[in-house]
DNA sequence: ATAAGATTGCTAAAATTTTAGCAAAGCTGA
DNA sequence: TCAGCTTTGCTAAAATTTTAGCAATCTTAT
């Protein structure tokens, strides 16, 4: 089943991070969220379509208009997109991902996300003997 | 600068991906990570040359043969990655992200890794004081 | 009811990506 | 040396992606 992400194209990936993002939109929605140099929103109705036809979504009916839904569920997304990343880029290691989240977000942590991931990391641990 | 790797075609970033995890590689060995339903070695070629003609690579001369190198910093691509990532599936939360990677993980993280992480996440907050 | 506005269905062409072949150049070992 | 193998340089065409227009349908408010 897999439908990996990594095997679409650039605007169909940009418009499937765009779900995730927002967990449903309309193509309007959608088109205002491509960013710079944005395509029109027919364009936008089109990757849509292809991206149903594809599989990787569904639309709702929403009164009068269309809302899409990724298909892949959220989670089942972001286990595949995180192990990609640590593979990549951090030789597989859980370890090195965390280092460079700690790095990343440095200053902007408060004092209850250190708990918060403190206790995350030690509840697991627990478990897991 | 930025030279983002989320604008590259499917090819281009999957070649990308294998150098940063690879850090370095000949177009005979990236040809041999493409997974199943590999290109030609004539395609891989071609897609290293307009990689380097965009910027995003370079070839260093070794013996023989070309050895191809990411041009931007591996410490740099992974940081928009992972940023990318926290923000399209984990709504920017770094505790999220550390959570997914717990569960991802969870049968597999030794008493060491575990220690690792916690000295990593004590030792910042400490820092950040 | 009906005009105005918004959304969908369909279509087609432009642009880019992906593919691979072949000749030339460079090394290697007999 | 020189025949054989490997790698590069260049080229061109197939395939896919990306683009957008227009008619038809549906909603809403007058």
């Amino acid at each position: 089943m897999s439908s990996d992400l990594r095997l679409l194209s650039r605007r169909e990936r940009q418009i499937m991070d765009i779900l995730y993002r927002l967990c449903r939109a309309t193509a309007l929605q959608v088109m205002q969220e491509m960013g710079p140099e944005p395509p029109s929103y027919s364009t936008v109705r089109t990757l849509l379509g292809i991206l149903e036809k594809k599989g990787h979504v569904r639309h709702e009916k929403e009164g009068h208009h269309y809302t899409y839904v990724p298909n892949t569920p959220a989670g089942e997304a972001r286990y595949s997109a995180l192990t990609h990343l640590m593979d990549t880029f951090f030789n597989g290691s859980a370890s090195a991902v965390v280092s460079a989240i700690i790095d990343l977000k440095q200053d902007k942590l408060t004092a209850g996300e250190y708990e918060e991931i403190l206790e995350l990391v030690e509840k697991s641990r627990k478990e897991g003997q």
